[in-house]
Order: C-alpha cells, then sequence, then structure tokens
DNA sequence: CTCCAGCAGA
DNA sequence: TCTGCTGGAG
C-alpha cells in the first residue's frame, strides 16, 4: 500500500524523477544559496536564471560582494524588482566580512537578523546549505499543505499558519530537510499550481483531503484583492546642447521606498497635461524653469499597489540650482545608470530616436 | 489589455 | 497592515 509510505518519502521520491535543474543547486555553498534565495523572493525561477548566472560572474564570493559599490550591484539587479533586496545584500555581505570572519552564520537566529533574511529565507539557507532540519515555509508549501490537510481557515490568521507550521514540522524528514523543502517547492510549483492543479499527474492524490472532497480549487483561502488605484506622471526629459555634446538630466531616488536609489527622467504627478501646468509643477517640485516642447512617448506600469501612465515630454532647460540628487548625464552614458523598467524603456528609446525630441 | 504570483521590513 | 516590481499567462 502506498499510502503507509510517509508523505515526504513520497514526495522525495517524485522529487528525484522530476526535480527541476538549477544553476543553484549545482554547488550548494551557503553564499550561493543566500543569493539564488534572495533572488526568489517575490520572483519566478525563469526570470531568476540569468540573473544569477550573470550575478554569480560579477560578485563569485561574499568579500568580492562586500567590496562592490551600490552602483554596481544595482547595475546587475536592474530589471529584477523590490530593490531593498540588491540593497540589503550589499548590506548582509559587509555585516559578514565585518562581524562574522566572511563566514555564513549557520543558526537560524543569526541569520534571521541579517538585513532581507525573514522566516522563510532564513529556514531555506540553513537547510539547504547546512542541512539543518527546519521546514522552510513559502507561499507554494502553505498551498500544498493546505489542500492535502484540507485546512479551510483564512491564510491572513494565525491559527492558519501555526496549523501550517505544525504539519511541516511533523512531516520534515529529518537528514534530508534541505532536499525536501525544495521539493515541495518544485511539486507546488509544478503540480499543485495555484490554478488548476494538475491533480490527475499529482503523485499524492490518494492523499490529498481536498482532492478527495473535491475542493483543492478553492484551497487556500485568500482574501478579496484589494483595488489598485491608477495615478499618471509626467517626466522631464531635458536636454542640455553643449556644441556637438548632448547631455539629459537625471535625478537619483532617495534611498528609501520605491525604486531605491535607482536614476530618473525627474517625473512629477499630474491631473493635467497643459504645458504651463507641466512646467510649474517642475518649477515648485525640483526649482527647475523649463519650457515644454513636445510629447516623447508614454508609457504604462504596474508597480505593487499601484499603476501609472507616464507621458515623457521634452523639455528645454532655462534655469535653475542643480542640486546634488541631479546629473547631467551623457546620452552614450545612461546604460551605466540603474533605472526601473519604464524609465530604462525611455532610456532606450532616447538613444534610438534622439531626434524625435 | 487585465490578472496574477510571490516574502521582508516598518 | 501596508508597501515594495516585474514578467508571463490569459
Amino acid at each position: 500500500m502506498d499510502s503507509i509510505i510517509p508523505l515526504g518519502l513520497r514526495i522525495m521520491q517524485w522529487y528525484e524523477r522530476n526535480g527541476r535543474n538549477l544553476p543553484w543547486r549545482k554547488d550548494k555553498n551557503p553564499y550561493r544559496v543566500w543569493i539564488s534565495e534572495v533572488m526568489l523572493q517575490q520572483t519566478r525561477v525563469e526570470t531568476v536564471i540569468p540573473y544569477f548566472k550573470r550575478w554569480m560572474k560579477r560578485f563569485p564570493n561574499i568579500k568580492s560582494l562586500a567590496e562592490s559599490t551600490e552602483n554596481d550591484v544595482l547595475s546587475v539587479w536592474e530589471g529584477l524588482g523590490y530593490y531593498s533586496r540588491a540593497h540589503n545584500l550589499l548590506k548582509t555581505a559587509r555585516i559578514i566580512m565585518r562581524e562574522f570572519g566572511g563566514k555564513f552564520p549557520r543558526n537560524l537566529e543569526s541569520l534571521k537578523d541579517l538585513p532581507g533574511l525573514g522566516a522563510y529565507s532564513s529556514a531555506a539557507i540553513a537547510s539547504i546549505a547546512y542541512n539543518e532540519n527546519q521546514p522552510a515555509i513559502d507561499g507554494n508549501i502553505r498551498r500544498v499543505y493546505s489542500r492535502l490537510f484540507d485546512i479551510r481557515i483564512s491564510m491572513k490568521t494565525s491559527l492558519f499558519e501555526r496549523r501550517i507550521r505544525r504539519i511541516a514540522e511533523q512531516n520534515l524528514p529529518h537528514g534530508r530537510a534541505g532536499d525536501f523543502n525544495q521539493a515541495l517547492m518544485d511539486f507546488g510549483a509544478m503540480i499543485c499550481l495555484p490554478k488548476q492543479p494538475k491533480c490527475t499527474e499529482c503523485p499524492l492524490e490518494d492523499r490529498c483531503l481536498a482532492f478527495r472532497r473535491g475542493v483543492q480549487n478553492l484551497l487556500p483561502m485568500v482574501g478579496q484583492a484589494t483595488p489598485i488605484p491608477h495615478e499618471q506622471q509626467a517626466a522631464a526629459i531635458i536636454i542640455h546642447k553643449r556644441g556637438k555634446l548632448s547631455k539629459v538630466l537625471l535625478r537619483k531616488r532617495s534611498s528609501k521606498g520605491l525604486l531605491a536609489g535607482l536614476w530618473e527622467f525627474p517625473s512629477v504627478y499630474v491631473n493635467t497635461n497643459q504645458g504651463q501646468e507641466l512646467a510649474r509643477r517642475f518649477l515648485s517640485t525640483f526649482k527647475l524653469k523649463l519650457r515644454k516642447k513636445s510629447l516623447f512617448t508614454t508609457v504604462k506600469h504596474s508597480y505593487s499597489h499601484f499603476r501609472v501612465t507616464l507621458s515623457a515630454y521634452a523639455f528645454t532647460y532655462n534655469s535653475g540650482k542643480i542640486t546634488k540628487d541631479f546629473k547631467w548625464v551623457d546620452l552614450g552614458d545612461l546604460s551605466e545608470y540603474p533605472m526601473g523598467k519604464v524609465n530604462r524603456l525611455i532610456a532606450d528609446q532616447l538613444v534610438l530616436n534622439p531626434n524625435e525630441r
């Protein structure tokens, strides 16, 4: 009887045949496990793969990372999103060099104290890199267990969390926690999908309570989504011609909050696209005296909790004090300034069509 | 187009 | 509890 084989063992058997071959699974040194786990926070495996390879080429170990600059780190990270993760990697690398003699801590509590590592990532690193018996509980695993054990409790509640944790601890195969955690994640990503789980291919079908009761599509119980506001923004492409050389004005964003530390074309929130009004907004926000010329391009984008439609206008620069957040940059050097997706798109268009300004 | 998935910090 | 991004699916 298959059903007397422990759950953990069956998942491991499935993993041995079906687990994914991923770059960070070849060599499980703590540095590689750490970088991959942080990249995988809120980000899909397929997206992470090329970033992980580039990162390892550029920063092969903790020391090389700790000795690099914020700009280097953001440049390699550019496009991955959630930029605080990149800032935290650099901070943590420096802490490890300074306070841990360059060696990654092994126990859960020390890991959790490092910037960017919470309950999930700490347990993932401890189990994968050091084979500590820690269940790593992420969204995949919550979904899998809530179905296998038919946990009909809102995912937001602490009761749900306690139930899942107890189940995860009880089913953890001691001595193989690292592989087991990864096996469950692959299982959640490949079989026990959020929408339309592949129950016909599932090796655990016969002992999934949700499947037996036909409620697998209703679990886990998630709250209803909150509506997402839509904002309008205007960005200024401000070109300054000095003979043959064209420079454009960039602004470095605050070190906190959205797109922290990245560069952008100065932008303001708007509810109008009147030239005069726009120029006034740039004057009051940035003390820049500008004159609007023409619409360059419009880009739509979604962030985590709002959407924007951003229109980029070409402006001519009259006067105004250039404070230290601002910098005149050669068009050819734009790629050296890390940017979020929207601004990179505009920068690329600008380099391609410098005449349409 | 719109919808959706996915942890950490404050 | 709220904020942080992007890519891929539909």
